[in-house]
DNA sequence: CTGTTAGCGCCTTCAA
DNA sequence: TTGAAGGCGCTAACAG
């Protein structure tokens, strides 16, 4: 059935050693043999074996990824990087889904090992210690996108950037009493806390502007839009209401809206509102918000990992990515009062 | 460096073939070996390699999903459904993502082969005839889920029935001026074609109603949200315009929204509009809409593909899944006027 | 019940 | 330049 590498051997009336060196590129064939290989390969229409190819290389020619990818649509896109960029080469990518803290862990355990994968990218998760010794000695190279760790090469965008564009967006559209809500800060996921960089990015801002702090304005608690919606609530309830907040993410920002909404508050002419991640429903809402590069972290996670490969990263690389601030309709200069 | 069976085989004081027949549950080992084995292997922390046993095996292990799974996030959902079913068996999955007729043919040509893959599920594609009979040639079963083939075992949502459910429920409403907006029902892509069948649901509806077929209340166009704009413009600017618009897609359905929005239309107590897919923004706009099952329609495809595998399907089964009205806030009953 | 042996298809020395 | 032979780690007869 399966016609293997000694059928064409046969047909091309060589050595199987040849019809091998044909297909690896290997100088070592004069053009005569290797063009009558070729003919046989064609006429046959060969593909070599991946399966064979691995055991006999040693390698699984697999770049796994582990990734909360169903339940965080910004994975997709990071996915989408990294296939891109394993298209052109024998790598197939395995992803690994991850939506509990027992599939993460099994997924630790079983994923970075050498003859299940040459490489691991992992997304979004910062290893604690424990995973951290274990990834270490795996075998294979791991590499981080989306999260930061001392120990690995990693990918992320600058959120404190991202944190400081929205809060002097809103200084120079003259508001001085900007809240920030976002999640806490350090979370049992062990996710790098990317708000509570965005958070110093937003004190950054307000410090350049000489706009002082208010700890009253910075509420954190669980994610989610709901959550949100309290904590804006509790916000705007304030005796001296913060004309402008800056969320951590969007979907807290949608709860920022409908609080305001509630409230009777205009967005933008009583409120300006800056979200962060620039999903698709953004768009729909024309929230201005801060757009990472997804894709192109994806990418760049693959290539660093082709480098590992070749053995060309000795030491841990940090990669860090800019950010982009979107500027949509739900911010606004601050009404004269 | 790794350790294999060789190494469990001494250190159990057995042969290899023994520790094999332990890892794979054989029953022709006594209790007391098998018992020695499973501590050699636990204590060397011992893990078959999944490439050798595949060569070994002739099979893969792996069944390849080939889905626009970046351009359409319903994709994501049955990926899922099809990621779990395969989780707790030996099976890998790949996804191979499809957004250009380039890769989607390449797709088709490179990887439903036996030494690739033990089988292919096909996401939202509609093979041709060409593609049918390579398809069918290929060596490895081929399922196909959101797509219909009389070729080929499929799962596929009732798309006939939801769109009888979207009309219903307008006529329910008391609506009887009803538009239909979808996209052209053959496209280069070789869809199967959902708004097709959305809009026979959609005649059958106002049939069983006795409502009449009025043909200048139905356009098609390019899939996206602005050429739905533009269609639903032209619709309401009839001398005697719909009171409500079914659009085939939710992406249509807001093009609808912001066109009715444009006309100073009020939804819905102007005009009813419901879309079709429940997208994530469909919750946001409260969108009144037609769900489908995703998940379950990948786990099902899997569940196919196992049957497919253990040669219990001789026959080509179609399957079909149920749809679910989702009734929010845009549409409404209609006003007497 | 258990050990030995022969592959699975390919790559890679080692000789020729 | 080319061919023959061994081996990657595992499974599956085939003896014992």
């Amino acid at each position: 059935m399966a016609t293997t590498i000694r059928d064409v051997a046969a047909k091309a009336g060589v050595g199987l050693a040849t019809v091998s060196r044909v297909l690896n590129n290997s100088p070592l064939v004069s053009q005569p043999t290797r063009e009558r290989v070729q003919a046989a390969i064609a006429e046959l229409n060969f593909t070599p074996n991946p399966t064979a190819r691995r055991l006999s290389l040693g390698k699984t020619l697999t770049i796994a990824v582990i990734a909360p990818w169903f339940t965080r649509p910004s994975s997709v896109e990071r996915l989408r990087g990294i296939e891109q960029t394993l298209l052109d080469t024998p790598y197939d990518m395995i992803v690994v889904n991850v939506e509990t803290v027992e599939r993460r862990d099994r997924s630790f355990r079983e994923i970075p090992r050498p003859d299940r994968a040459d490489g691991v990218i992992i997304i979004s998760f910062t290893p604690n210690d424990a995973q951290t010794k274990s990834l270490l000695t795996c075998g294979v190279p791991v590499i981080l996108v989306d999260a930061r760790h001392p120990a690995f090469t990693s990918v992320m965008e600058d959120s404190v950037r991202g944190g400081y564009l929205a809060t002097q967006h809103l200084i120079q559209l003259g508001h001085q009493r900007i809240g920030y809500i976002s999640d806490v800060f350090e979370d049992p996921y062990n996710f790098t806390s990317r708000s509570r960089y965005r958070f110093d990015g937003y004190r950054e801002a307000l410090e350049a502007a000489g706009v002082p702090f208010r700890p009253e304005y910075c509420v954190q608690g669980e994610h989610g839009r709901e959550q949100a919606y309290q904590m804006a609530t509790q916000l705007l309830n304030l005796p001296e209401r913060p004309t402008a907040i800056f969320a951590a993410s969007d979907t807290q920002a949608l709860g920022v809206l409908e609080a305001a909404r509630s409230l009777g508050l205009q967005v933008p002419s009583d409120l300006s509102v800056v979200g962060y991640d620039d999903i698709e429903v953004a768009g729909y809402l024309n929230l201005t918000t801060i757009r990472q590069l997804l894709f192109a972290s994806g990418k760049r996670g693959a290539e660093l990992m082709f480098e590992a490969l070749d053995g060309n990263l000795t030491e841990p690389v940090d990669e860090t990515l800019p950010v982009e601030m979107i500027v949509r309709g739900t911010t606004a200069r601050l009404n004269a009062n």
